[in-house]
DNA sequence: CATAGCTTTCATTATTTATTGAAACTTGAG
DNA sequence: CTCAAGTTTCAATAAATAATGAAAGCTATG
């Protein structure tokens, strides 16, 4: 199977794009290939069309999986396996979103959190210690306001997204409707 | 000026996190260092304090003020520059964040948008589109709600992180109060 | 239980990215 | 104008990361 002009630059762009996204080159094609491909493809399909070694595809799917961004299909009669985007674009999104938090946010935090509740034994550190907790404190309203959206349905999401300028209208309104349970 | 040991790791740490928050190892520990440091440091400061070489720290001045994340400040009778953090920490949250959709997203937008237009020519092409299609408009709208955030004002974005879980109740009552102007 | 058909692993090799340090450049002061 | 104190550049080198492909590992089927 090979692909046309327009969705080879595609699938090429999710290769550059790759590294910026938290995976790699291969990845990222990889990725972008079975998101435009509408039937599962095998391996061997994959490693055709992207021109790669079976083996950097039997590691990018790994990888692709650790992100739970690809699931296995099988089709009866064929002992091959058959790779297919896990779930919907904004699925993968939220996935990537998620992954990318625990690998950029959290050790940090974690670390930050130790630091602070140690004592600072001079100027220098006390300095520092504040710094570190405005850091901390940013990064945990991140966290809170990321999982709390994590936690609306799809519809209240659709909704607030919708909101756009409205936002600043609705805060304004927030006192009062609250008072108001 | 030699680092305590909680502050060098500190530092360390935002070295290996460097490459995860958008740019290399150096620049990290660089950019940590600025930040619990509460004097303003000149460049062959910043190479003893992490042990690097004079040009590597003038590159990551360079990149670092690509970034505006740091600004040169000049003190009378003497020729060096020192170099201290651009704004708060929120400040520099905000343009890693800024700079980041501009070299992660932005491009993918540009290029499904060209994409978009064309016709497809066949059935690979046209499931490829709307998957395509799906993805700009996702990304369309994570971009047009982040630029919503960045113009509210401080305090309004105060309230609205702490809103928290309250996010879901506003928002089941937006309709009527979005009727009452 | 042997094997064909497929997948994974991993040592080696290739590619990319980061770092060094010497030379070139800039600039303010005398 | 010259020099000294500083900064930047960039070719060479080092380090990190990714890709290959041959060998080892699985596993359904006869």
């Amino acid at each position: 199977m090979t692909l046309s002009d327009k969705n080879f630059a595609f699938v090429m762009h999710c290769g550059e794009m790759g590294s910026r996204w938290g995976f790699n080159r291969t990845i990222g094609q990889m990725c972008g290939l079975l998101i435009i491909t509408k039937e599962p493809m095998t391996a061997n399909e994959i490693a055709d069309a992207l021109s790669i070694s079976r083996g950097n595809v039997s590691m990018g799917i790994k990888e692709l999986q650790s992100w739970r961004l690809i699931k296995v299909q099988h089709i009866p009669g064929d002992r091959k396996e058959y790779y297919a985007p896990a779930g919907t674009i904004w699925d993968m999104a939220n996935r990537v979103f998620e992954e990318r938090k625990k690998r950029e946010i959290d050790p940090t935090l974690s670390l930050l959190r130790d630091n602070i509740l140690e004592e600072a034994h001079n100027d220098d550190e006390r300095f520092a210690q504040q710094q570190m907790q405005e850091i901390h404190d940013l990064l945990e309203t991140v966290t809170k306001w990321s999982s709390e959206l994590q936690r609306l349905s799809p519809e209240q999401l659709q909704s607030l997204m919708k909101l756009g300028s409205g936002i600043g209208k609705v805060l304004d309104f927030k006192d009062k409707i609250l008072k108001k349970p």
